[in-house]
DNA sequence: GAGAATTTGTACGTATGTATG
DNA sequence: ACATACATACGTACAAATTCT
């Protein structure tokens, strides 16, 4: 699963999707650590801005936490949206 | 008023500081607005990039609103925080 | 503790697309 | 047709925090 360039849905956006969904299905569970963005900018083929980009949105909407110099973890369930 | 240099504060937060106060203070009026990206970024001395993370702290902030092709104006008061 | 490697944060530049006037 | 203005996406470089050797 990866971004298709053809779809008019913005990178970021495409990648958000799929980066919530590998959590939301528990592929990636809580406290555990997401790819850094060196691996999905390389696994994706983006550039590294198009791959923060997703990860701040997946961080404002509750379902990551990032750390300076660790990286991005899932959070706790709690915080996540809807339930 | 403008951002400092030499300030550790990152240059984006500065310019939002600013923006927030001239918003707050009466000197931008809601629905006025915002200098364009380009007037900001020659007036303050920084890139596109930086003034537009500056816009977009105050969007989330409710201080803004950003139309594609209009600009950003000043978000009317009930949006603002706090009150 | 020192130094290198890893990872995220900030800042800048450029190009292209989309919407408006 | 042209100019203005925001949105997306690519790239580079360096700083800061952490981890590993």
């Amino acid at each position: 699963m990866t971004v298709d360039q053809l779809d008019p849905t913005p990178l970021w956006e495409q990648l958000a999707a799929i980066l919530r969904e590998r959590i939301r299905s528990g592929d990636l569970e809580p406290r555990q650590v997401l790819p850094s963005e060196s691996q999905l900018q390389q696994e994706h083929g983006v550039a590294r801005g198009t791959v923060r980009r997703a990860m701040q949105a997946l961080g404002e909407e509750g379902w990551t936490v990032t750390v300076q110099g660790r990286g991005t973890f899932v959070a706790p369930r709690e915080s996540w949206p809807k339930g």
